[in-house]
DNA sequence: TCATTAGTTCATAATTTGCAGAACTAAATT
DNA sequence: AATTTAGTTCTGCAAATTATGAACTAATGA
């Protein structure tokens, strides 16, 4: 398992970008390595050799990733290794989670107009305005996800 | 400044939101009091005494809100406080951030496609897809924005 | 039956972070 | 001139996070 410059790189940046969706940092480097590995299937050996993190680091990415379904694994008859690799159906659930997040941040909000008193409603106006523009969105999401699929036709 | 337990339990969560962000927790128990509180504007001491942190986080935390423009102050003749808000021009910024943080993503999957040769080229059709998809909502936001304009003349 | 493989688990070490407290500053007030 | 106010800066500690290495297990193979 070599890899280039290139990938090395974007290894740690995937990683950095990861990392501040809440990964830990090596979990966060296996997904890297997983994405821009030349094979798309690696084993633990591959995984703990090339970017240099121990067996049990290695095993406690793994297991997390799995436990979230962030990866998952093949086997082969006679060969008792696992085959882990990214599982591409997650591609669109990077999104969903932070439409999410906009959601449960509209939730707080609604509940911040319903709580507090402000003697000056000057600035009840802007975040009323921007709970709607949140609700307005969320609306309109699924609609604009449709018409994409539209286009793949 | 006293606080309804809504109002306590409002910036714990708003605060564990902020975390996830990015922000340090007493950062982002500021951020929480200057939303919830009754009144919009507060003191140096108000904050530090509502919140129970130490003035060496007060003044970390709301120097960094303020470089970072998240609040802003405003000060009154003879009176050499300054009283601190919530930006409100910053909300909608909260939804670029997003926005923004997907671009990013596009941008690293996109080097990812460029640099990894995959012999199976079955992984790649899914990557592809979620980036054309990415593409797609980029270009699509800024309408929806301007559609929300309207509905609010 | 002994060794190897493919991991897992646990105790512990190394960082990192986040905050407090004390000492400080600079302006204003008495 | 001394004190108060409104903060800032610096040092250091405590807690949390993250990773390691060693010992372990359970299955396979020689």
């Amino acid at each position: 398992m070599t890899l280039s410059e290139q990938q090395l790189s974007l290894i740690e940046e995937f990683g950095i970008y990861q990392e501040n969706n809440g990964f830990q940092p090596a979990v966060a480097r296996v997904m890297g390595l997983l994405l821009v590995s030349d094979r798309a299937e690696l084993t633990f050996d591959d995984i703990s050799e090339t970017l240099n993190i121990s067996k049990s680091a290695t095993s406690n990415a793994l297991n997390m990733l799995l436990n979230t379904g962030h990866i998952e694994y093949t086997t082969f008859p006679g060969d008792r290794k696992r085959y882990f690799r990214i599982k591409s159906s997650n591609w669109r659930d990077l999104f969903s989670k932070k439409m999410e997040d906009l959601s449960h941040l509209n939730g707080l909000l609604k509940r911040v107009m319903e709580v507090r008193k402000r003697e000056n409603p000057i600035y009840d106006t802007k975040l009323n305005d921007f709970i709607s523009f949140l609700d307005y969105m969320k609306n309109k999401l699924p609609d604009l996800i449709d018409e994409w699929e539209m286009t793949r036709k």
